[in-house]
DNA sequence: AGCCTTTGACCAGCG
DNA sequence: TCGCTGGTCAAAGGC
């Protein structure tokens, strides 16, 4: 019926407050967030003009580096005049008036808007999706440089993914959704997420992206998400989609999901954004049932949320819905790596530090698109050889090819050779740009790389080897490396919530 | 075979 | 009553 393909836009994730952020944190859990998660997170936008600090965009902006934008040192928000800032601008409207949004029955307030949450904008081309997706979004150096390889930051993702301390994203219980955020913290843990992911440079470099927004959260019980995914992340229980539309003020379709428990009333809408990545997430009902056994052998659901539901939650008399928050928001959690202040600098002075060389002599851009569970990601790396995104670290066996409809390339399945090890990945190439592979990665790795593998990309980089994030801290260039271990835990332990939600009862 | 997604059609509420 | 809109149904197809 309605059902398009949506258009490229950016993603909505508003940060939770950090009480709760933090009360999410303390039950860490073992799984870790995607890539996508993280570099969700480092890119969560909320389109919002009140209250919220917006960077420029477009190359003007390039002089702003991604801690002005994050410290909201920056230059009011140009008018959008670019087709998808002006789309941006449709969607914060709709965020900020609570249009475009079906708001019926009576919601949860659980993030009531104190004004003090703090909503990261990005605009087309660094949100996530933006970020992540849009094709127009690659890496490149000669867009200010990523300050990485793409094996580099593939092999970040990958750690990511795999070994990320920020496991609890996915995992840690929300208690509530009222404490209202410290921005500065997150600002400044997303300084360092940044960082990490060599976003700064990005954000200067980015051409049409520059839009880099603080809002405040909206108080209301709807979340609001940036999960790139093409279906609700896994929250546990199990949906059956019955209905897709394409509601009035949006032109992005409505999925309607059932909880196909046997007698089970709770259902839930999911709003996608233009570009295609989990908007909004609304539930109405409660479950009359505990969450079904885990699948997280079979789709990476976590583990530790799952103890907490099973108690039948009831906190803010939301059962099913902090599930789907911890689900849905991973990436959102990975946002909140947001930082105290005096951590503010750790990227700001970095954008040009980094070695860029690789980048530059290999050309590489990479572009992390897409996230479906807190532990796949997708990647798109453009690079003549395949070989190279085999280089993450881990051993790879090719077990599948195959030709899909629509792309002339065929597209490769690997599976990690370790002993029981079930982490696949998929490449394959764009069919639009041969060079642009995509690379999607599904599982956890439950092992360490094997030794000797994954850190020849970066022989000389002085940062401390850690044995969960082996690819990770390998593949940062130096300017990144400052960006350790003790770097991440900080962010997991300030974490950001979600965004927000609504329920219906 | 069973489950899920897709999607056009249908229904109900509302102005 | 009509048109609009959101929500749901259900057949078809895919995995």
């Amino acid at each position: 019926m309605s059902a398009r393909p949506p258009p490229p836009s950016r993603p909505r994730l508003a940060l939770p407050p950090r009480s709760v952020a933090e009360s999410l944190f303390t039950g860490a859990g073992d799984a870790s967030p995607g890539p996508l998660t993280l570099a969700s997170a480092l890119f969560p936008s909320e389109p919002d003009g009140g209250g919220g600090v917006s960077s420029s965009s477009g190359g003007a902006s390039g002089a702003t580096s991604f801690t002005q934008l994050l410290t909201g040192n920056l230059a009011p928000p140009q008018p959008a005049s670019h087709p998808q800032q002006q789309q941006q601008q449709r969607e914060a409207e709709r965020g900020r008036g609570g249009g475009g949004v079906a708001r019926a029955g009576p919601a949860l307030s659980v993030a009531p808007p104190d004004g003090t949450g703090a909503v990261f904008t990005v605009p087309p081309g660094l949100s996530p999706s933006g970020l992540l997706d849009s094709p127009g979004l690659f890496f490149s150096p000669t867009m200010g440089g990523f300050g990485m390889s793409h094996q580099q930051a593939l092999a970040q993702v990958t750690a990511q993914a795999s070994h990320s301390p920020f496991g609890m994203f996915d995992h840690a219980e929300q208690p509530s959704f009222s404490a209202a955020p410290t921005s500065s913290e997150a600002m400044q843990h997303m300084n360092s997420a940044a960082n990490m992911a060599g976003i700064s440079d990005m954000v200067t470099g980015t051409t049409n992206s520059e839009n880099v927004a603080f809002q405040s959260a909206e108080a209301s019980q709807r979340y609001q998400v940036n999960a790139p995914v093409d279906k609700p992340a896994d929250d546990g229980y199990n949906w059956r989609k019955y209905g897709q539309k394409v509601v009035k003020g949006s032109d992005c379709p409505r999925s309607y999901y059932k909880c196909t428990h046997l007698n089970c009333p709770v259902k839930k809408k999911v709003e996608h954004a233009e570009d295609g990545q989990i908007s909004e997430i609304i539930y109405k009902g409660k479950h009359n049932h505990q969450r079904p056994p885990n699948k997280r052998g079979k789709d990476g659901s976590s583990l530790a949320t799952e103890q907490n539901e099973q108690s039948n939650d009831t906190v803010s008399g939301m059962s099913g819905i902090k599930r789907d928050q911890e689900a849905v928001y991973g990436m959102s959690d990975q946002l909140s790596g947001l930082s105290d202040g005096d951590d503010m600098d750790d990227g700001e002075s970095r954008p040009h530090e980094v070695d860029d060389k690789e980048s530059d002599n290999k050309k590489r851009n990479i572009q992390i698109s897409s996230q479906r569970t807190s532990t796949e990601a997708k990647i798109i790396v453009q690079t003549t050889s395949e070989v190279d995104l085999l280089d993450d670290g881990y051993r790879w066996r090719k077990y599948g090819q195959k030709v899909v409809k629509g792309n002339p390339h065929p597209r490769s399945y690997y599976k990690c050779t370790y002993a029981g090890c079930n982490v696949r990945k998929h490449i394959e190439r764009a069919s639009s740009d041969p060079k642009a592979v995509i690379t999607t990665y599904e599982g956890k790795h439950n092992h360490e790389p094997p030794v000797g593998r994954g850190s020849n990309q970066n022989a000389g980089n002085s940062v401390p080897s850690n044995s969960s994030q082996p690819n990770m801290q390998n593949s940062m260039s130096r300017s990144q490396a400052s960006l350790t271990r003790a770097d991440f835990s900080n962010i997991n332990q300030r974490p950001i919530g979600v965004l927000q939600f609504k329920s219906e009862e």
